[in-house]
DNA sequence: TTTTAAATATAACGATCGTTATATTTGTAT
DNA sequence: ATACAAATATAACGATCGTTATATTTAAAA
């Protein structure tokens, strides 16, 4: 029988080091940061994992399920289509305040870091933006077949239209260090998005 | 007098580790990589440089200037401002094939590599966005001066907007390697700024 | 409670990290 | 051509890198 004591030091591991990969980088995060941050030693780690590159690996799903899922959350609270079309992108909001995992996009972080090297990684991080971008879609063409949604919008442009302002809030909030920066930037979003909604 | 040779050497080393730097980040870039890329010995790079930080920084000086002065003499060429402004974003269609730095934007890079470590770099990459964004923005405000943009347009707007979708752009093209992707995005750039000309 | 296997800690490995002291070569000015 | 200073190479430094072998502790099964 698989230990559960097993199962939560692995676990903990994972929620403890998420945050330091998705602050310092792959390649900036050393295995003393980990025995740091979980208050283990390298043995144990080893012991729970292959190597760095797993528990990189594993920190990352954490840390994209970990926005994923508040955003959803704030979303599955809507009643409308239009609502939670809305909320996909006011969730990033400052007003909001939700506790995403410091900084920044873990899905940003990982597509620049992993140009080349870190093949694993960049490969998950496009298969996040993919997901993202098809929850996106599903929304749309869900307002559309409601008829909340005008019937010629291009749900894949929008879709993608809007990830890349709320891509940019994160970047912009790394630049300045202003929350209020971020949400000029998700209006021009909410803009995007109102547009294609009927009179 | 100060040699023109040494000058020379100084310029060769930070031509030849900007690519690096980009492709690598601050923190994937050892010494090795240095050497390797300039052929030099770190003995001679040392005496050029106090350190590996002084190299990142005049390296990612050089990779903004690489962007900025390819797309600078893209537009130059243009004559009116509506051309220049759609040259702005044109400069990076895949269709130009434009000699950039491998690895992405640099400015992106950099702001989500150095979240909070290395805040000489980010202090940089900021002052690189706010640069790109005025630049932008008196090329838009010319155009509103000159009446061919209409005049309620607000510049700081439409510029931080059309930068998040190039911004955007380099993201997408890590993701999926797909230059083509590139495009679509640029097109919705493109869209932005044809809404903002008088008819 | 005893046994036993798994989880964790300890301690070390060779390799590479960024950096520097020193030797050698090179270019420049006399 | 010689002397001298600057540029570069050589070689090493201590520190830390990621990883592993081994010892110790812990928890589950009997």
């Amino acid at each position: 029988m698989r230990s559960s004591k097993t199962e939560r030091t692995r676990e903990h591991i994972i929620a403890a080091t998420a945050p330091v990969f998705n602050r310092k980088g792959y390649a900036g995060t050393s295995i003393t940061d980990l025995t740091q941050a979980t208050k283990l030693t390298s043995g144990s780690i080893y012991g729970n994992f292959e190597n760095k590159e797993e528990v990189a690996l594993a920190a990352f799903d954490f840390n994209l399920e970990s926005v994923h899922s508040v955003v959803q959350r704030a979303v599955n609270k809507c009643k409308t289509t239009k609502e939670k079309l809305m909320m996909s992108v006011l969730a990033y909001h400052s007003s909001q305040r939700l506790s995403f995992p410091g900084g920044g996009c873990p899905m940003q972080n990982t597509l620049t870091e992993a140009d080349d090297s870190h093949e694993g990684l960049r490969l998950r991080a496009a298969q996040g933006l993919l997901r993202w971008k098809k929850d996106l879609m599903e929304l749309i063409n869900t307002g559309i077949a409601e008829k909340v949604i005008v019937a010629d919008t291009d749900a894949e442009k929008i879709a993608l239209h809007v990830i890349a302002l709320i891509e940019f809030g994160f970047l912009i909030s790394s630049a300045t260090r202003d929350r209020k920066e971020v949400d000029k930037i998700l209006d021009l979003a909410v803009g995007i998005l109102s547009k294609t909604f009927v009179a």
